[in-house]
DNA sequence: GCCCCTTTGAAGTCG
DNA sequence: CGACTTCAAAGGGGC
């Protein structure tokens, strides 16, 4: 036996000539978060994804043949989600079919005209069901019914289905090779990834869509964030939170560790790799007004020359331990100069900027000896 | 097609 | 536990 379903508790359907209380339309003071509800006040229905729950709890029975005071029948049309939860969300958590658009299926479903049959019982007991039962590859395969205003349930499901299906194009490149390699799955957003998703649109537009590097576009970001207020940062990390909770239900198995480097002694050499100390630019060093004095590969916005030597001497030298056995130390093995320098770099400030001045001057000779 | 730049936050690693 | 590293987004540009 089924248990009943209220109609109230269908996703999808609110009227948007009923009054409800937990809905705000953007240009209206916040909400006032009700008692019952663990919702942080600062929280109104633009972000709040709990809210959108209370907002279906709110749904008023439908009246199919009743008209509203605008004339329209009160289950159409329905309130759209508000504009800043649909962008909230790395993982596209749900489709919104724009005005006049409907996306759920065929073309006869794209028609204005169709207004979809009440759920009855066994499609409610499908629509729970159903998701459950597959097999997570035929799952994948499913065609989706995307609801108007979803239960956190099929936010759930509609984050696992379109995980990392929508890239953008710079990143549609990268998942497709990664996902060539192994499958691939990212981190979830942080808040301040969550943040510069939503407003870099705002800063491209407020420049005229110049082309402005993304660096500067970040700089900037990072800047606006700084000024950003506790309450609207909280937005960020709330969503944050949900993003990562979803990520989870999703990839239980999942760690963040997953992305890191394969191979741990890579790894672990990447977290003591003494460039990391001695990694100063040409740019840090000499000031963007003094480019005349950066290595080639500076000019050329690439890895300093003075890095790529040193990672190069500690590779070897990783790689002579490692076939020497453990045995002997590693000072002993600093037998090249680079690795001279390195053992200074590592000693005193002073010795340290002497071996970059002496590797940099080393550089130079041997270019100027390239060029004859 | 990889890497760099640049930002902050989360999470992992290491001593 | 603190310090440090890597990776999330973005896209132009160099190689």
């Amino acid at each position: 036996m089924l248990p009943t379903v209220p109609l109230y508790l269908l996703p999808g359907v609110l009227p948007m000539t009923q009054v409800n209380p937990f809905y705000n339309f953007s240009g209206m003071d916040p909400m006032m978060t009700p008692p019952f509800l663990p919702v942080p006040s600062i929280f109104n229905m633009q972000t709040n994804l709990i809210n959108v729950m209370s907002m279906q709890a709110m749904t008023p029975l439908p009246q199919p043949n009743a008209l509203s005071l605008t004339g329209l029948p009160t289950i159409i049309p329905t309130v759209p989600l508000p504009e800043a939860i649909r962008k909230k969300s790395s993982y596209q958590i749900y489709t919104i079919p724009s005005a006049g658009q409907q996306t759920l299926g065929n073309e006869k479903n794209r028609t204005a005209k169709n207004i979809k049959k009440p759920l009855n019982a066994f499609m409610l007991f499908n629509k729970e069901n159903r998701n459950t039962s597959l097999e997570e590859n035929e799952y994948d395969q499913m065609p989706i019914l995307t609801p108007m205003v979803p239960t956190l349930e099929a936010m759930k499901t509609e984050s696992a289905n379109q995980i990392d299906t929508i890239p953008s194009t710079v990143q549609r490149v990268s998942l497709n090779r990664r996902q060539k390699k192994e499958n691939y799955i990212k981190k979830p957003l942080n808040a301040f990834m969550l943040f510069i998703k939503e407003n870099r649109k705002t800063v491209l537009e407020e420049n005229g869509y110049d082309q402005i590097p993304a660096g500067e576009i970040n700089k900037e970001l990072g800047r606006r964030w700084r000024e950003t207020s506790h309450e609207e940062r909280q937005k960020y990390f709330e969503l944050a939170r949900i993003e990562k909770q979803l990520h989870k239900d999703k990839y239980p198995e999942w760690s963040a560790k997953d992305n890191y480097p394969k191979n741990p002694k890579k790894a672990n050499k990447r977290i003591h790799d003494p460039t990391q100390h001695l990694a100063e630019m040409c740019r840090a060093r000499f000031g963007i007004e003094n480019k005349a004095k950066w290595c080639k590969y500076c000019l050329q916005k690439k890895k300093c020359i003075l890095s790529r030597e040193i990672t190069q001497s500690y590779e070897e030298e990783i790689t002579s331990e490692t076939s020497r056995g453990s045995t002997e130390t590693a000072s002993s093995s600093a037998t090249t100069p680079t690795d001279l320098a390195l053992n200074q770099a590592s000693s005193t400030p002073q010795s340290r900027e002497e071996s970059l001045q002496t590797s940099l001057s080393t550089n130079s000779e041997a270019e100027e000896e390239e060029k004859a």
